[in-house]
DNA sequence: GCTATAGTTGAACACCGTTGACTTAACGGC
DNA sequence: GCCGTTAAGTCAACGGTGTTCAACTATAGC
C-alpha cells in the first residue's frame, strides 16, 4: 500500500495506458530498492523511465517527494493486525517478529521498510513519513486491539527493538544473528517485543 | 579513544607543535559531530583546518579514511566495563543502558557513537569499523567477565536493542520516549538488555 | 650542493540535485 | 476555427560533491 498519494493529472493527454508519471514511479521503486535512497540518482531513474530528470522534479517536487510517492508498505495493516492477534495476547510479540523476519528474509534485505529506515537516518522528511505511518496505521490499531496502557510509549519501545533488529540482522549483518533461522530469531527477540506490547513497564 | 590509527609522519617538518594533519583531524572531529558524516564536506573541513581539500585525501585516502581516523569512542572499555559489573550480574543490563543514555543525553545527540551509527547505514566501511570495535573492545571483554553462553549471539541481540534505542530516542526522536527521564528509560529498556546479557535464550 | 621525498596547492573531472527558460501539445470558451 | 491557458516535457546551466593529477616547495640525508 502507498505511503503518499500521487497527484493524479487533472488534465493533459489521456490516451496511453501508462503515463510518464507511472513509468517514473515504477523505475523509482525498482532503483530505490536495488540501490537504496542515495544510490538511486534522479538521472538514473529518469533514464530508466525514458524521460528527462527535471521532469521528475516537475512532478514530485524533489527527490524526497519522489521517494514518498514511490515507496510502498508491503503489508496492509487492516489485514495483518488481525493475524497478529489470532493466537491471543501472549503471542502478539512473537507473531510480530515473525511477520517482519518472514518478510525481510523473503525479500533479501531489498524491501521497502528497510530502505525507508535507512533513508530516514539521513533525510528528516523520510523519518517523518515513517514515524507517521507507523503511528497511525500500525501501532494505533494494534494497541487499540490490545488495550495496553501507555500505547504511545509502548509503540516507541517496540520500535527500538524492531528497527534495531532490522538494522543489525539485515543492514549491518552482524553474525551469527544474520544467518540464524527465523524460528530462532523469533524465540530470541519475541519475548522482548512481547514485554513492550503487553508486559509491565515499571 | 581512537578507532583507527593515524599514520605518523615518518619525516618532514617537525618544528611546529601542531602539524596540518592534526589540524585536519581536529576540524574533522568538530564538523563530523556537528553536521554528521554527509553534512561535513571535505572542502568545509579543509577550510576550517586552513588547508586544501586534496591534502586531506593525500593523508587519509578518502573521506571514509578521514572519518575512521578522526572519530573517537567516548569511553575507554577498560575503565567502563568494571563499572558495569560493579552491582552484580543482575544489574549489568541496567548499568549499560544507563551508561549509554547518560552519555547521549549529556552530549545532546552530537556524539561519536550516534554519528557513527548513522554513517554506518550508508557507508559499509564505517559499518565494518563499528562492528569490529564493538566486538573486540566492548562485547568480548564484557561477556568474558560475565561468562554467559553464546557470547557472539548475545552481543548481536544486545546490539539490536542498544542501536535501536539510539536510533529511536536520539536520531528519529520518537515521542514520548525522546523526552522521557533517563531513569525511566533505564527501567523500561534495562530488562531487555539484561535478558540478552544473562537470560535464558531459548 | 644534490637529490629524493613529504607537504601542499590549484585546476580539472565526473557526478549530483535542482532551477529556469523554452517548446510542444491538448484542452475549454468563444 | 481560432486563442489563451495549462500541463508535459526538454535542454542547458548552476553550485555543490568526492576525487585525481600534475606541479611546486621545502626539508632531510648524503
Amino acid at each position: 500500500m502507498a505511503l503518499a498519494k500521487t497527484k493524479t493529472p487533472r488534465t493533459g493527454r489521456r490516451r496511453g495506458v501508462s503515463s510518464s508519471q507511472e513509468q517514473i514511479l515504477e523505475a523509482a521503486r525498482e532503483l530505490f530498492l536495488q540501490r537504496g535512497y542515495e544510490g538511486a540518482t534522479l538521472r538514473a531513474i529518469a533514464k530508466k523511465a525514458g524521460v528527462d530528470a527535471s521532469l521528475i522534479v516537475h512532478f514530485f517536487g524533489n527527490k524526497v517527494g519522489l521517494f514518498a510517492a514511490a515507496i510502498e508498505w508491503p503489508h496492509d495493516p487492516d489485514v495483518e493486525i488481525p493475524k497478529l492477534l489470532r493466537d491471543g495476547r501472549g503471542r502478539v510479540g512473537h507473531n510480530l517478529v515473525g511477520l517482519l523476519v518472514g518478510t525481510w528474509d523473503r525479500e533479501g534485505g531489498r524491501n521497502p521498510i528497510l530502505t525507508m529506515i535507512r533513508a530516514s537516518m539521513a533525510e528528516p522528511e523520510i523519518a517523518d513519513l515513517l514515524r507517521n505511518f507507523l503511528r497511525e496505521r500500525l501501532y494505533a490499531p494494534l494497541f487499540e486491539a490490545l488495550g495496553s496502557d501507555r500505547p504511545d510509549l509502548r509503540s516507541n519501545l517496540l520500535a527500538t527493538q524492531m528497527i534495531g533488529l532490522g538494522m543489525i540482522r539485515y543492514v549491518q549483518r552482524f553474525e551469527p544473528l544474520a544467518s540464524a533461522n527465523p524460528a530462532d530469531v523469533i524465540a530470541w527477540v519475541g519475548p522482548s517485543a512481547q514485554r513492550y506490547l503487553t508486559g509491565k513497564l515499571d
